[in-house]
RNA sequence: GGUGAGGUGGGUGAGUGGCUUAAACCACCAGUUUGCUAAACUGGCGUACUGUAACAGGUACCGAGGGUUCGAAUCCCUCCCUCACCGCCA
């Protein structure tokens, strides 16, 4: 949720942002919720002022028993009771009057950061780095990873169908201990960069969904276990974040870098076509996780560092990859900036989004209330930052698309040390 | 899943309807004193909303949510969590 005194203060601003985002009636909206925020507060000073009266004359009646004033001290009842009343119908408005001002707020998202391009959709996106050579595949008879997968006995979609349904890949001989040799790799470097490995739990309550912003928004996207009222991650983002919810951070414990694996799950409601085939798009994938936790003036040297990061991950598989600083109307509800990895699947001839690294500014800390004190002992909310070191299916997917050879598929020097081999062959 | 015991500030822990404005101790911060370290003493020490130019002031919060009462940490109801034992189990 947006701070209400952010939109108070920078009201230009925020309309300015949201714009962007291609909302027109920002203005209107934020005149909505100061109205009602400042409705709210007449209402509480109203009521506290009520509450303040039937406390002192409740010691009053007390103290009136004490001295065998019964009398005096039921006339004084009955005044109590007539403010009770009216306390009772300032808190039915106030009740109403929140509920309306929530519903406003988490209807409204993230501003946008400045270098945010306008936009509609990802055509607008602005790619701010490319790299690698993009192979000239015409001449080249390149297979497809799904294909790959297949003749080598990497990953087993028909046998996860028949398991659980489809979406669920099944990895198998040197496609599970590349899977896991990825995995491995990945949480070293991050380990190596500064952050600490945690390993969360894969299911939720609606607390944490909400705090991160999944909910009341993306419920159609989790998958929800009723029976016991929890949902399955869509990313270690969720639960990783919400294990600071509430808390307030001295200076000294910043930033928090944390990195997680984790499968993650997706319902995918609504995908079809092309986009979902071989491992392009399911519904339980692998990706280590990184989440920043940082002082509002850092964050944004820290989003580089996370970009930064994974850059130099995709350098050492070396994979063609650009870098995308998303359009208003591309970016994420919560986020105020988000870069997303993209690499070149070399037979597919298309770019595959692998990551996506993204401040969200107080946008999650607000709802999560996750603040630190500052030098003055007062409490503010903090930056919340998250990003992919890398999802697993598309990397995969490229790297046996570019790596294939006439005698098998080769592994990238940088991972021959975690896979123990060094060419995937056939039988 | 069953039975029992619990959940109070950063920590320990008192508190069974109004002298609680949550004691006391520890930790922490500031000051005083003192060759240094330390100790002693004094004061301060939660969060949110509201309010003020800034103070002050007001309200709420003792696991969560309801209820009883003029008044609830305290009584009642529901739920959650922790611990112990039992059952089941990797």
């Amino acid at each position: 949720m947006v701070e209400v005194h952010i939109l108070r203060q920078d009201k230009d601003l925020a309309v300015r942002g949201l714009l962007k985002r291609g909302i027109t009636d920002a203005s209107d909206q934020i005149d909505q919720i100061v109205a009602l925020d400042d409705r709210r507060k007449d209402l509480q000073t109203q009521k506290d002022e009520l509450l303040h009266q039937v406390n002192e004359k409740s010691r009053e009646i007390g103290n009136l028993y004490k001295s065998g004033r019964g009398s005096e001290a039921n006339l004084l009842k009955t005044q109590v009771g007539e403010y009770k009343t009216e306390i009772t119908r300032l808190e039915a408005s106030m009740d109403t009057t929140m509920e309306t001002l929530e519903k406003a707020l988490l209807s409204l998202p993230n501003i946008p950061h400045e270098s945010v391009p306008a936009g509609q959709d990802e055509t607008a996106n602005e790619v701010v780095d490319t790299h690698g050579t993009i192979p000239d595949t015409d001449s080249q008879d390149l297979r497809p990873h799904w294909e790959l997968m297949e003749e080598y006995d990497l990953v087993d979609l028909a046998m996860g169908a028949k398991v659980t349904g489809s979406g669920f890949p099944v990895y198998k001989g040197q496609g599970a201990r590349l899977q896991r040799a990825l995995i491995q790799y990945f949480l070293d470097r991050a380990v190596d960069a500064g952050c600490m490995e945690v390993i969360p739990p894969f299911m939720v309550n609606a607390d944490s969904a909400m705090g991160t912003g999944q909910l009341p928004d993306k419920d159609g996207q989790m998958y929800y276990v009723e029976k016991d009222d929890l949902y399955l991650i869509p990313t270690s983002e969720v639960p990783v974040t919400n294990m600071f919810r509430g808390d307030i951070l001295g200076l000294d414990q910043l930033p928090k870098r944390l990195t997680a694996y984790s499968p993650c799950f997706r319902r995918e409601a609504g995908s079809y076509g092309a986009d979902v085939k071989g491992l392009n798009r399911v519904h339980q994938f692998d990706k280590v996780e990184m989440v920043v936790i940082a002082h509002p003036h850092t964050s944004y040297d820290m989003l580089d560092w996370m970009v930064n990061h994974t850059r130099s991950i995709l350098e050492e598989l070396e994979l063609p990859y650009r870098i995308l600083r998303l359009c208003g109307g591309d970016l994420g509800f919560t986020a105020a900036l988000t870069y997303d990895f993209e690499v070149y699947s070399v037979a597919q001839k298309r770019w595959l989004e692998v990551s996506s690294v993204s401040n969200f500014e107080t946008y999650q800390s607000n709802r999560l209330k996750l603040r630190y004190r500052d030098e003055n002992g007062k409490t503010r909310l903090l930056h919340t930052l998250n990003g992919s070191v890398l999802a697993l299916p598309r990397i995969v997917a490229a790297l046996l698309e570019k790596y294939q050879t006439a005698d098998g598929i080769e592994i990238p020097d940088i991972l021959k040390t975690y896979t123990g081999f060094d060419c995937i062959k056939k039988g």
